[in-house]
DNA sequence: TGATGCTAACTTTTT
DNA sequence: GTTAGCATCA
């Protein structure tokens, strides 16, 4: 047997070893999911199988990298660059863009963003007269995404009678228009959002048998990772591809399924033994993550659901650490705690800050993390939220960069079409809009005419010197590498002069970006050849990659020593030493959007499933009750799923801060002493605003000053918590933190009373909630 | 026409 | 608490 094979347990083996027919491997968390795929593909290529004949994607273009490099390893040659592998999204992206015009897009086509397509949208909602608060791109955008990826055209949108009721009762009965205006218009722009990378390939096999039988023989093997995370689109796209050979081999955990937003179905991993009859299924249900308490909660957790495939997980790893649950007052508090416990287990069992992980559903709750971690000096990095290439000024480059590939793109030539400013005002583009719409003619079309829309003089002038720029940037297109233009347009442009005119931080900042980002062309270029055949080194090609790269794909630095923040969708995949799973309240985890819906729940206790799986050796699971979300202070109960944990497998003489406050505690106690009962809802009453229209700006600056010089308040001796219901406007209050102030106001209701009151050497006025806080009457 | 300051909306999760 | 988009002023 070869000795890669050794390297695998028996059931590991039995996949990895399979060659022809359907396949399915059913891994549950942490059970050596990737090793096996790429054990796999190294065997089929050691077997005589070219990896030109071999595709296999996957959700993260990390994933796909970090696949192709293990089995470069396997191989000891580098015969995997020839494979096929990547996200759904990339990998599509490059077969349309060898095949685009077969169905009438220029080879050459734009990607749309979320944000491209957005703000197409909304030019077509208000062309269309209509209510952009009714009809908000981002709805819009949900309703047409959820469309494609079910593989349905406008045409099939408007004619289906469930979804027109849907919209109707909606009071928004003209969706399908939207949708349909809206594929127009990407279609005259040459331009393609991310669901349109999935329903376009889909549209050019269906419609080209040619270009359908050339991929089905090429791909002799296909390989899927988190199948459970397929849409109907790559559903049926995949169906399509491995319809000749049946060599489809799919890995996933039902377990584990947490994108259905995205129109993921559960139902394709739940019915690809009906699909492919004779399937062969492996089973792998050995962890090699996680300790044994670890697994015992996941297990317990994931049986609450009632979809599933059965699985047990097991491991051969002790009993470990119990989880430790933590409670604490407010979210900053949770941000202090995590900090701190990090900082502990540092000293205490010897860990790196890349051993720490935390994580939570939202990406708003990273910032009382990163105010705490950057207090104590211990470096982290976030993960997901803004990537390099949404920053504005790289969107600004990388516009001028899409119009010279692909003039049709009317979303980059609005951004850059008066930046820098080149006196041609918003007036004069409408015009230049309405005409090209008039006429349906591209924007670019339309701007070679600038009299067509009436405009001459000055505005005409400018618009004719900016074609001329543009035009000379292509010009250079054939002759020279995508470096080299890149370059001259930021030259002749200003763009880069203009940012490094700016001598402020933020300025300089901006400047370095897009000195980062000329560098990463100039990279690209040079780098030799690492794909299969279809390379080629145009800009065009790495404008459409540039557009699929997410942050967390961000090369090379795995091995920095830094404590990770990410979403727990960003961490599936991943594992960490030490987690912290954190903000465990309703209306957040489970989010409130999933708690009226048994499926939504389910999901959510999936995600649940997922961050506890992360962990290797501790896990932490902590909340808060109460947060700032939109500025201001929310209590929310802990999360059911805390009621979930089976109490031995928890630690609680690890209090966190909770320990200390007694009130707190023990109304804390009988909450977490529920049983899984549908829970009374909590009282939120929304409370008014904060008061006063009219900022006093001195006054704020006063305040920010005052908070830098906080001095710690010492408590007097005597201190002892007064009860709130005796508190009154005008009191002299002593805190155990802020010292002695004034109550000036009191909010809210009877059990949720909020003071605002003002400390003198506390920092100035707070807000307090006296249900909570401690204070003592003076007078 | 451009800069500045204010309001409102925002939070699920991502390719 | 943040940010995008809008209105107002220079």
């Amino acid at each position: 047997m070869q000795d890669y094979l050794k390297e695998l347990n028996e059931k590991q083996r039995e996949a990895a070893a399979h060659m022809d027919g359907p396949l399915m491997i059913v891994a549950g968390a942490g059970s050596g999911k990737t090793k096996v795929l790429t054990t796999r593909i190294a065997h089929l290529m050691k077997q005589g199988i070219d990896a030109f004949n071999i595709l296999a994607l996957t959700f993260t273009n990390k994933a796909a990298a970090e696949m192709k490099e293990r089995i470069e390893k396997i191989l000891g040659n580098n015969e995997a660059r020839n494979l096929y592998i990547g996200t759904f999204h990339s990998v599509f992206a490059r077969i349309l863009r060898a095949e685009a015009h077969k169905i009438g897009y220029p080879n050459s086509f734009t990607i749309y963003d979320s944000d491209d397509a957005k703000s197409l949208l909304k030019s077509v909602i208000n062309e269309n007269n209509l209510d952009d608060k009714l009809y908000k791109p981002q709805y819009v955008y949900g309703r047409i995404s959820a469309a494609k990826n079910n593989l349905m055209g406008p045409i099939e949108y408007m004619q289906d009678h469930f979804i027109q009721q849907e919209d109707a009762r909606s009071g928004r009965p003209l969706l399908g228009q939207l949708y349909a205006q809206y594929a127009a218009r990407c279609f005259r722009n040459g331009a393609m959002d991310f669901d349109d990378l999935l329903f376009k390939m889909y549209e050019l096999l269906v419609k080209h048998p040619d270009v359908l039988a050339k991929y089905q023989h090429k791909f002799r093997y296909i390989l899927i990772d988190e199948y459970q995370d397929t849409n109907i689109a790559q559903y049926q796209i995949i169906k399509m591809l491995g319809a000749v050979h049946e060599n489809i081999c799919v890995v996933g955990d039902d377990a584990q399924s947490i994108y259905s937003f995205r129109g993921a179905t559960i139902e394709n991993i739940l019915k690809f033994q009906k699909d492919y009859e004779g399937a062969k299924v492996v089973k792998l249900e050995q962890n090699y993550r996680s300790t044994q308490n670890i697994l015992n909660v996941a297990n317990k957790v994931i049986g609450l659901n009632k979809n599933q495939i059965p699985k047990n997980l097991w491991t051969d790893n002790g009993e470990g650490e119990k989880l430790k649950l933590v409670r604490t007052l407010t979210d900053n508090d949770e941000g202090r705690f995590v900090a701190d416990a990090i900082a502990e287990q540092k000293l205490r069992n010897h860990y790196h800050n890349k051993d720490f992980a935390i994580l939570y559903r939202t990406n708003a709750q990273s910032r009382s993390f990163e105010e705490s971690l950057r207090r104590l000096n211990i470096p982290y990095r976030i993960f997901g939220g803004l990537s390099f290439y949404q920053r504005k000024e790289i969107k600004d480059f990388v516009a001028y960069l899409r119009v010279v590939v692909n003039p049709q793109d009317e979303e980059a030539l609005k951004r850059i079409i008066n930046y820098p400013v080149r006196g041609i005002g918003k007036t004069s583009m409408e015009r230049v809009i309405i005409v090209a719409n008039e006429q349906n003619i591209t924007f670019w079309d339309a701007l070679q005419q600038p009299q067509l829309a009436g405009l001459k003089g000055a505005a005409a002038a400018a618009i004719e010197q900016f074609v001329i720029m543009i035009r000379s940037f292509q010009a250079m297109l054939t002759k020279s590498d995508a470096y080299e233009v890149a370059f001259t347009v930021g030259k002749h442009t200003n763009l880069v002069k203009e940012l490094y005119n700016d001598k402020s931080v933020e300025g300089l900042a901006r400047y370095e970006n897009v000195q980062e980002l000329l560098n990463a062309i100039k990279e690209y270029t040079e780098t030799p050849d690492e794909e299969g055949e279809l390379t080629d080194k145009s800009l065009g090609t790495y404008l459409q990659n540039i557009t699929l790269l997410t942050d967390a794909d961000k090369n090379g630095d795995e091995d920095q020593d830094v404590v990770k923040l990410m979403t727990i969708h960003a961490a599936k995949g991943l594992e960490f030493p030490c987690v912290f799973a954190v903000g465990l309240e309703e209306n957040i985890f489970p989010s409130a959007m999933s708690l009226y819906d048994r499926e939504d729940l389910e999901e959510e206790r999936r995600l649940f499933y997922v961050v506890i799986t992360r962990a290797k050796h501790r896990l932490w699971l902590s909340f808060a009750n109460s947060r700032y979300r939109f500025g201001s202070l929310v209590q929310n109960e802990p999360s059911r799923f805390i009621d979930e944990v089976p109490q031995e497998y928890i630690d609680r003489s690890f209090a966190g801060l909770a320990g200390a406050r007694t009130g707190a505690v023990a109304r804390n106690a009988a909450a977490q002493q529920r049983t899984f009962t549908p829970r009374e809802k909590a009282p939120q009453q929304a409370r008014p605003a904060a008061s006063g229209g009219t900022s006093d700006v001195a006054r704020v600056m006063a305040q920010k000053q005052a908070q830098a010089q906080i001095t710690t308040h010492v408590p007097s001796a005597n201190f002892t918590a007064s009860d709130p219901e005796d508190m009154e406007e005008g009191m002299r209050v002593e805190h155990q933190k802020f010292g002695i102030g004034t109550i000036k106001k009191l909010e809210g209701g009877a059990h949720n009373r909020i003071a605002t009151i003002s400390f003198p050497t506390g920092g100035g006025d707070k807000k307090i909630m006296l249900a909570y806080a401690k204070l003592m009457i003076l007078s």
